[in-house]
DNA sequence: CCTCCGGTTTGAACGTGTTCAAAAATGCGG
DNA sequence: CCGCATTTTTGAACACGTTCAAACCGGAGG
């Protein structure tokens, strides 16, 4: 619900345009849930939106661009919906479980046409990669998310991979939302099946890290990532 | 070097219709590497194969068809350079290594444009998704060379976690692939750098798995790779 | 009331990937 | 050599995303 993402691509000026830009990103989004990315064309949207094709144009840089609206929308709403476990739930797993299980729910009604449009997001010089600048606040959004997960739960880690670890479970997330959008089975129920999976495999690989040489290895991990960053 | 790759699209019928195949495929990726997959237009490469527009479509059913033939090109080409290294380096840390590094070296031309197309290949529904049946051939062919990777080797595994790390090497190398796309520093040092920390944390973790403990967890991916194949 | 001037709106036009019906070439049985 | 069916070739036509110069506002200043 809350949009958490910063300002939009062009500031706000007027309130008569920031409707007309709500308009057109709100048909936008029907359609594409009606019909899907690729099957929606600008006219369309314009036309529902009750404008003409370039003053869509003028409002947003590419069709693209269309879509950063619901991707922090996405993001928000995952926010806000997983507060709760967050706010009741201590088991670092059952947290974790309920992050990202929480997003599958949210995320399945939009799985049939996410698809359409993920492939952009495959690009590394699209907007809507989840490392580009313009993703950067639904991606600030969702590494605090893991920090709260982490930092609420009963798991104790070494001071250097409490860190990292925030970020190492938010590309944990990229993997399963890269599994999900593979994922054609009813419900995504495999997708589930990983979760269930996985989770409890993070959980005792983590708990593993009090002896010596596993610890050891977890800090080369650490090392790593600091590395790659730089 | 040598194409691995079974039947492309069409049957080949006419030893003339091949050669035009040919043409077409090596005109398109000529202007690829000049030019880049956008920028790149079916005119121009229709124009440079001397064929028609009409006809480049005749021969190859998209834009993006015709990087399949790069694709199996390359895969090909990477099974012949690690033959070198299989057949005499006996380390596993030294063989995985190896083989990832030749994969970078061979692609290190084609960076600049790989990415432009590679957003292709997150399309589940792409014939260039590396889980579509059109790259099965490709892919078969890189689960394989993994497979040698570890047979060759002084790595000892259990049986289970044995038969299932040719496809999750296979899986290490497309994250390596992925990072690869996103990486823009100079000869993909960045690349280089990861896969020369992540070898050894692999080699590590694995003959980890002769600790009970360890050994555990290493059963439970194993179960749980299977599960989700089903 | 007129005159500017910035923000907004418009639809025609461009270049693209792709389709298609028709023409041309090819091969083959008679 | 002649139909004739099949394969191959062709370029016009289509729909799309995107661009752009021109038109249209609406209010501030004279």
């Amino acid at each position: 619900m809350t949009t958490l993402a910063a300002v939009p691509t062009p500031a706000p000026r007027s309130a008569k345009a920031e409707a007309t830009r709500a308009a057109i990103v709100g048909a936008a989004m029907r359609l594409f849930r009606e019909g899907g990315y690729d099957a929606t064309t600008m006219r369309a949207v314009a036309d529902a939106a009750g404008v003409s094709l370039g003053s869509a144009y003028y409002y947003f840089a590419s069709k693209e661009h269309l879509v950063q609206g619901f991707y922090d929308q996405l993001s928000g709403a995952h926010h806000d919906l997983v507060a709760d476990v967050l706010a009741t739930e201590t088991g670092f797993a059952e947290r974790l479980t309920g992050v990202l299980e929480g997003w599958i729910d949210l995320a399945e009604p939009y799985h049939d046409f996410a698809a359409t449009f993920f492939r952009n997001a495959a690009d590394p010089r699209s907007p809507l990669s989840p490392f580009s600048p313009e993703s950067a606040a639904a991606r600030a959004t969702s590494v605090d998310i893991h920090r709260q997960v982490l930092a609420g739960s009963d798991l104790r880690l070494a001071p250097a991979l409490r860190e990292e670890m925030p970020e190492l479970l938010w590309l944990l997330q990229m993997g399963v939302v890269l599994f999900w959008v593979y994922d054609a089975s009813e419900g995504q129920a495999r997708t589930r099946a990983l979760v269930h999976g996985v989770v409890p495999l993070v959980d005792r690989l983590c708990r593993l890290t009090r002896l010596p040489v596993v610890r050891g290895v977890a800090n080369d991990v650490v090392a790593l990532v600091r590395s790659l960053r730089a």
